[in-house]
DNA sequence: GGGGGAAGGACCA
DNA sequence: TTCCTGGTCCTTCCCCC
């Protein structure tokens, strides 16, 4: 932004930030960053030049598989709406015009209008130092429904030109214009001009278009002439690589503070032509992944054909709270959490099996916890209980945020066309069960278990060798077999996992008869073992109060999950004893199954 | 060595 | 007085097979 006095914005923000918590923590994540600076340099020195020649010689190998995947036969647009927000904001109410605005409040800044700007005022800044800079700033608090309206007004225009825009926030999209500009007759500039024209005559808000034969490219041009302008780079490759030769590396989405600064300092790259000069290096000092990407964009590739919409892959919730250390309110945060994000798993029909907890203390330092179930969970009560536990584990605490989240879906779609238990026992048990076979337990419920049986040899073997060697997982204990877990049906598994099992979900209003589960006569039987599979559910439910299944080991649920995609996890004594299990103390408990059930 | 889980971090709007 | 939210992807470490 031009006339903006940078070194004046600077000084202000280091004055104002200076000895505060969040300026304590910024050093410290600045230091682990010279840290890995360090340790990229003292590792690009110990190359010597034969290294780097390899390194240079496998570099240009994957630029020419880069080359042939250049694509300059679609021409594309990004298309950035000029400060969203606050322009709302101004055209709902005139009055602001003129004068600088940001919308949001004292603790953060969404977006800030050019009147602002021109004070150094930027997203992503707190609202406190944004007054110092600029003291007769108005603030405006965001309102996300109004954003939403003009944003699905906007998107009406972008499916004129392209039905099947990527929407990439309420202010900005890619467009693949080919067809447009082919059937139209019309240069790329004509259909930018038109479009920016047309948002602007149904919702009086500017935008600013890049066009370009890929989205990277594209993504960089919207920003040449903002606000209210447009820039084209022509589909050809002399015309793109000259537009990227000087381009500063930190304009390409994906290259943020820390990565424009790694490049700058271990391998004094600083526009994108440099990567492709410092192929060696990068191919010695990066991953394989982050190698593709930096010479893709030294390239110019990135993006030209239209991506399959990929499915949601998490969903979360977090707060951030002026600092908490008692217990209660932690807890009480949690349980908000743990309301609001069920009811959005809830309105989007998701299940999933691993929860995150994320904690920033009050120091700004930002943990993580998670922890991946055997089942899936959607409801408050299950996040909840296992979320407490997370949390449980890190106190004493003193936070200013706290987050949750669902993530590890459940990816086959088809296991969600599967029938609930009522239903497949409602029909009978003729679908395909296979080798399975369905013992009812005593009294008027139903419940299934499964029968699965155990090969001599394996026992054997076991036995022999007081270890697994077959892939299995039994074991033997004063002879008999004890840990014994499922495994998949290919060749070599002991146990034969019933076809059945993937008819199964958890569903809630089977609850009520789990709990009056009882045990059947399996335990007795000397080589067999009937495992029913909502028995870890069950356990986890009982003891939500702090008693936990100690997990399996993590190849066991592995395999199990691999086949069966609903993993028993914990450990079941033949001799009818819950093994391994662990009270909310850390201790290691033995309980016979009668006192299990016994229990209330 | 590969797959998977946990944790942390970069980056984006 | 006061530094967001929600998402994705990548990396590293570790365990287990």
């Amino acid at each position: 932004m031009d006339g903006v006095d940078k070194e004046k914005v600077q000084r202000v923000v280091y004055e104002m930030s200076k000895g505060s918590k969040y300026f304590e923590n910024e050093k410290r994540r600045e230091a682990l960053v010279m840290q890995k600076i360090q340790h990229m340099k003292s590792q690009s020195a110990l190359l010597t030049d034969s290294d780097v020649k390899n390194h240079e010689k496998a570099a240009d190998i994957k630029i020419k598989n880069l080359e042939t995947q250049r694509d300059l036969s679609r021409i594309w647009m990004h298309v950035d709406l000029d400060a969203f927000y606050a322009a709302v904001e101004t055209l709902e109410n005139p009055t602001l015009a003129g004068k600088p605005m940001a919308v949001g409040g004292m603790s953060m800044i969404c977006t800030a209008n050019y009147e602002a700007r021109k004070f150094g005022v930027r997203a992503a800044m707190p609202g406190f130092i944004a007054c110092r800079l600029c003291p007769d700033l108005i603030f405006v608090s965001p309102n996300f429904e109004k954003y939403t309206s003009y944003s699905e007004k906007v998107r009406q225009v972008f499916h004129d030109y392209d039905p099947n825009f990527l929407a990439r926030s309420l202010d900005e999209a890619y467009l693949d214009i080919t067809d447009q500009c082919l059937s139209r007759n019309m240069s790329s500039e004509e259909v930018a001009e038109e479009l920016r024209r047309r948002v602007y005559d149904l919702t009086g808000l500017t935008c600013s278009a890049g066009v370009a034969p890929n989205r990277m490219i594209a993504k960089v041009c919207s920003d040449v002439n903002k606000p209210n302008g447009q820039f084209i780079v022509p589909n050809d490759r002399a015309a793109v690589m000259a537009f990227v030769s000087s381009l500063p590396i930190r304009k390409i989405g994906g290259i943020g503070k820390v990565t424009e600064r790694i490049l700058k300092e271990v391998l004094s790259v600083s526009v994108c032509e440099d990567l492709i000069d410092k192929r060696g290096l990068i191919s010695a000092l990066f991953s394989s992944i982050s190698t593709d990407f930096f010479l893709s964009v030294g390239l110019g590739i990135g993006g030209s054909t239209t991506p399959v919409e990929e499915p949601r892959k998490s969903l979360s919730c977090e707060r951030t709270f002026s600092e908490i250390s008692h217990e209660d309110g932690l807890f009480a945060k949690l349980e908000e959490l743990a309301d609001n994000l069920a009811r959005e798993l809830e309105s989007e029909e998701l299940q999933g099996r691993t929860i995150t907890l994320k904690l920033k203390t009050a120091t700004f330092e930002v943990r993580t916890r998670s922890l991946t179930l055997p089942f899936l969970v959607c409801r408050k009560e299950d996040l909840l209980i296992h979320a407490s536990k997370l949390l449980k584990a890190e106190l004493p605490l003193s936070l200013r945020l706290m987050g949750l989240r669902v993530s590890h879906f459940q990816g086959d779609s088809s296991f969600l066309n599967q029938r609930t238990l009522a239903e497949y026992f409602s029909v009978g048990n003729s679908a395909g069960s296979g080798s399975s076979e369905i013992s009812l337990a005593s009294g008027s419920s139903v419940v299934p278990s499964f029968t699965a049986e155990v090969s001599d040899k394996s026992a054997e073997l076991s036995q022999k060798n007081g270890k697994n060697t077959d892939g299995t997982n039994s074991k033997i204990r004063d002879g008999t077999l004890v840990d014994c877990f499922f495994q998949g049906t290919d060749s070599g598994s002991a146990l034969d996992c019933p076809p059945l099992l993937k008819e199964m979900r958890w569903i809630d209003d089977l609850q009520c008869s789990l709990c009056k589960l009882e045990i059947p006569s399996f335990l007795e039987t000397e080589r067999q073992e009937h495992v029913d599979f909502h028995f870890a559910e069950l356990l986890q439910r009982r003891y939500a109060d702090g008693f936990d299944l100690e997990a399996g080991s993590q190849g066991v649920e592995t395999q199990t999950r691999r086949h069966l995609s609903q993993p028993y996890k914990g450990t079941l004594s033949k001799r009818g004893h819950i093994d391994r299990a662990i009270d909310s103390k850390g201790k290691r408990k033995c309980l016979s199954i009668d006192a299990f059930f016994s229990k209330d």
